[in-house]
DNA sequence: TCCTTTTGGGAATGATCATTTCCTAATTGA
DNA sequence: TCAATTAGGAAATGATCATTCCCAAAAGGA
């Protein structure tokens, strides 16, 4: 019997249907969360099954029979990775009102996640470029749809600051989120090295300049 | 007998004495050049022993004698990685007169090396940071040496430039240089999904308004 | 020439890993 | 209440992996 004190992350994935047999006795994404910090810290080899039952605090049997394979595992893991970064970057955009101000916001968000601990653990979307992009190609998919997501989030905002005049008319949407996208995922790296906030609060301000 | 046709890329290590016993019959830099590349495209755990004995041409003993562990092998790859791009980077920035030249240099050699084929296969220092910074305390070292020393040799074109006019004199070189790295990390990331030149070099220009 | 040393090569080894199997338990629906 | 279904659990399985061992070969030094 699996007693969960902590809910998860939030952001519930679509409610099981009950069914016939054994209800399931572990919170699907309560473990998903947990897959999702073991994966970021030693990479997709890196982590072995038995690091994940202990962490997701299930035995090989119950994992395979809910995610099929490490691989599935790691899937599920990746969608709610995106899902749960998306919610919160849509958390961190509510107050923001213009283009420039919600661009501010996802740099900060970025330089927030880049610092200390969860710097340290590290980008689960940058796990599976490194890990899986050349040997996956549904994993590589699914890297480069989360990619282009965001890029284009961020072309969004910089049309936007262009149409409400805080971000210069002569840039190419497309080529300064390109950029941004760099800024932000480079963060996630050097942020493996640990680096405090002091560090990468910085940076988000400076970043703006490319929007002059 | 093992014919290599293809000369080391560059940079000798130092070369071995005579001494007694069979001489090597492979050239250890040529070896550790294709380690690279394995090590780059696949992760530390997701490169096999018997995926680097074809790649580098070598039975297991000979590697084990040769390197250690895989982790000897890893340790000597990247040390190789590291000096290889810090020459390549010098002989890009030969021709920069300025400050600011020379960070334009340093940001088109990254743009140029995270598009196609190259880009895909990805840094060896990005995969260290993903695959054992948070497992194995000295590859971390090495791969948070390595992020200072480009850092460091950020601040001083900074500096540098504003030395001789052509970088603001309000920055901060240091949190400048940070950001600079940021962007340099992050076309590693984004190249891993295979960009186009088209896509990549643009963001060297235009990275370059940070100096503003 | 012979001894020492080091390498090349390939098979053997032992550990680890992902996955499966088998049994028991807990549900739903009839 | 019973059949069908699904989950929990732990041991077993088979594959893969990193590493070692052993032997032949190629050098230097005495």
């Amino acid at each position: 019997m699996i007693v969960s004190y902590h809910a998860a992350m939030t952001a519930p994935s679509h409610p099981r249907r009950p069914g016939p047999g054994r209800p399931r006795e572990f919170d699907t994404d309560l473990a998903l969360d947990r897959a999702i910090a073991v994966f970021s810290e030693r990479g997709y080899q890196g982590a072995a099954i038995s690091d994940l039952t202990q962490a997701l605090g299930l035995t090989a049997g119950s994992l395979y029979k809910a995610f099929t394979d490490k691989r599935g595992l790691f899937l599920a893991a990746f969608d709610r990775y995106v899902a749960l970064r998306t919610e919160r970057l849509r958390a961190v955009l509510e107050g923001a009102p213009t283009g420039r101000a919600k661009i501010k916001a996802v740099l900060d968000f970025y330089a927030d996640s880049s610092h200390g601990a969860d710097g340290r653990r590290g980008c689960l979307v940058v796990a599976g470029a490194v890990d899986l992009a050349t040997a996956d190609p549904e994993v590589a998919a699914r890297v480069t749809g989360a990619l282009h997501l965001n890029e284009g989030r961020l072309a969004g905002f910089v049309a936007e600051g262009q149409a409400d005049g805080t971000v210069a008319l002569h840039l190419d949407p497309m080529a300064t989120a390109r950029l941004l996208l760099c800024v932000l995922q480079g963060m996630r790296v050097v942020g493996k090295t640990g680096r405090d906030r002091m560090e990468m609060a910085p940076l988000a301000d400076n970043a703006l300049k490319l929007l002059d």
